[in-house]
DNA sequence: AATCGATGCTCCC
DNA sequence: TGGGAGCCCTCGAT
């Protein structure tokens, strides 16, 4: 094609472009300038773009005028280094080779190659064989037959479960909680700080409260004595107590008293837990302090306590379910640490469990609260087996993907409430795999007694990343939330029936069973459930709170 | 279908 | 020890 030649003044536009060929990776610098040689001919690709260019650049370069560069190469997007790219081939996400692992942050290998990259082989495994364990029965049988012997198959399959969707919240979900007595509610907070009441079992009936917090709302815990109220923590950096029967929300604190001055004052509150022995609400801000409700008075009580290093944030706080004394907080600080509630006050932790990165969550077992379990952002689950032990350094490290933090809810390690070897744990994955050409990313299931992924669950419907993932307290049933919505997961053939009433808000994907197959034994009373939320419902329409919000659009 | 940006933390100077 | 640039699999809005 014969160059276009206008403008004479232009300085020369020199074009650089990467071959087809990928596999250079050598040197750059003869790279680009094999690439400066072959310009000529290459031209051809870039004119739409550029018009003003090579001959015309004898003619700039005689003139005096500097060449400008305007480089097309093939460049990685993460290194910015010609020769290779990183990102998606399909539905596998290829690592670039200059970093460290993405996985376990160590360098010489990608996450492809990652010996802790645990399921690797499972695009290899031939589909038939797959499906032929119940790993997800496995995983909830186990609660009840803790003595079966620890070999685990090693993927669940999603077949086996299925999933109900509640797409409502318009921002992403940031906490849950079951309620502890009637078993098909759930508690979802957002990012906009609203809370959701769900009756999952009917997904259409649901009361949201949109008037408790102006900004996430990051725990939610129930009055141990008074299942009709609901505590919340948010970034507005108020404590919401809030009247489910009546609406009516109040704040037992709030540390913005004066609004907004600035982000170098603004207050926001995080880790949340109840101590039912001595009636407290703990709560902890991002300057590192701990603040205190009495629940009988519902007023703050004492002086906000350091916990963790001035000006960071204090991530998490859980009671020890056994021994009211004891205190485990968690933070940006890199540590965990265990605190005495008798003397509690700056410094005087009773240990600090050190983490290369920040800790997004760190929780006593459920039962014994013998162990302790944290997520932390350097990759790694950490369990210390006991309090009495060493706790100089965790029993195990597991390596897991969970590191991105910034665009979403950090991801949180949860133990199965009802797993009497108290073992099981849940998170959701960030890397994701390739699950026959989908890039999904599951929710695994973790024996941190032993490291093992037991279980994995996806759905092909669901793309999304799921970060908050909680267990059901008495019932076979997980509840995630993701960037809008709800997964509400069980097993398929002990699936209660989903009602689609509202089809604009519910989806019912992975084939949700609609035979009616109630499951019997450990669980609650169901019919306690029945019209919980109508009762709440109309409890509330009566109530004169005008900016109650019952239903919103999408 | 691209692009933008909210957003939190880390690292580097 | 503080300020600011920049960041690897987001995701919804434009």
């Amino acid at each position: 094609m014969a160059p276009i030649t206008r403008r004479m003044t232009f300085p020369k536009v020199v074009i650089e472009r990467d071959t087809d060929s990928e596999e250079s990776s050598s040197d750059e610098e003869e790279e680009d300038e094999a690439v400066e040689e072959e310009e000529e001919e290459e031209e051809e690709r870039v004119e739409s773009k550029v018009t003003e260019e090579t001959q015309v650049g004898s003619d700039a370069k005689r003139k005096g005028k500097a060449p400008i560069t305007i480089s097309l190469k093939k460049v990685c997007k993460v290194c910015k280094k010609p020769g290779h790219e990183a990102g998606f081939r399909g539905a596998t996400y290829i690592d670039c080779p200059m970093k460290p692992c993405f996985l376990c942050k160590m360098p010489g290998h990608t996450t492809m190659t990652c010996p802790h990259r645990v399921t690797t082989e499972f695009g290899v495994i031939p589909a038939p064989r797959r499906n032929t364990h119940k790993p997800l029965e496995y995983v909830f049988e186990r609660q009840l037959r803790p003595d079966i012997p620890p070999i685990k198959p090693k993927h669940v399959i999603p077949d086996q479960v299925s999933c109900a969707v509640i797409r409502y919240h318009s921002r992403r979900i940031t906490c849950l909680e079951f309620h502890p007595t009637k078993n098909n509610i759930l508690l979802s907070g957002d990012k906009r700080g609203q809370v959701g009441v769900w009756d999952f079992v009917k997904v259409h009936e649901k009361v949201v409260y949109g008037n408790i917090h102006s900004c996430i709302t990051n725990n939610m815990r129930f009055n141990p004595t008074n299942d009709c109220m609901v505590y919340s923590a948010s970034s507005d950096g108020t404590v919401g107590c809030t009247d489910l029967e009546t609406g009516i929300s109040f704040s037992p604190i709030n540390l913005n008293p004066d609004g907004w001055q600035g982000p170098g004052s603004w207050k926001m509150l995080y880790g949340m837990d109840i101590n039912s022995e001595k009636g407290l609400v703990l709560v902890a801000d991002n300057f590192g302090y701990l603040h205190l409700v009495d629940i009988r008075s519902n007023d703050k009580t004492g002086n906000a306590i350091l916990i963790h290093k001035k000006g960071s944030k204090v991530t998490g706080l859980h009671c020890n379910p056994v021994q009211p004394d004891l205190l485990l907080s968690c933070g940006n600080d890199h540590f965990a640490r265990i605190w005495d509630m008798r003397r509690i006050e700056a410094g005087s932790s009773l240990n600090d469990l050190e983490h290369r990165r920040v800790v997004n969550s760190a929780y006593f077992s459920p039962l014994s609260g013998n162990k302790i379990l944290t997520t932390s952002q350097d990759n790694r689950l950490r369990i210390w087996d006991s309090l009495v032990g060493n706790m100089d350094s965790p029993s195990r490290e597991i390596v897991h993907s969970h590191d991105f933090n910034r665009h979403l809810t950090p991801f949180k390690a949860e133990w199965d409430p009802k797993d009497p070897s108290e073992s099981l744990a849940v998170i959701g994955r960030y890397i994701s795999e390739n699950f026959n050409g989908a890039a999904l990313h599951p929710i695994d299931f973790i024996d941190i007694s032993s490291g093992q992924l037991v279980a994995e669950v996806m759905d092909p419907n669901i793309t999304t990343i799921t970060p908050v993932n909680k267990l059901h307290p008495r019932d076979d049933i997980l509840a995630s939330g993701s960037s809008r919505s709800l997964f509400i997961w069980r097993p398929k053939d002990r699936s209660e029936p989903i009602e689609e009433k509202d089809e604009r808000k519910v989806v019912v994907c992975g084939g949700a069973d609609k035979k009616r197959n109630r499951k019997s034994g450990d669980g609650g009373d169901d019919s306690d459930d029945e019209g919980f939320i109508s009762k709440l419902k109309k409890s509330n329409s009566k109530s004169k709170k005008p900016d109650l919000k019952l239903s919103r659009r999408k």
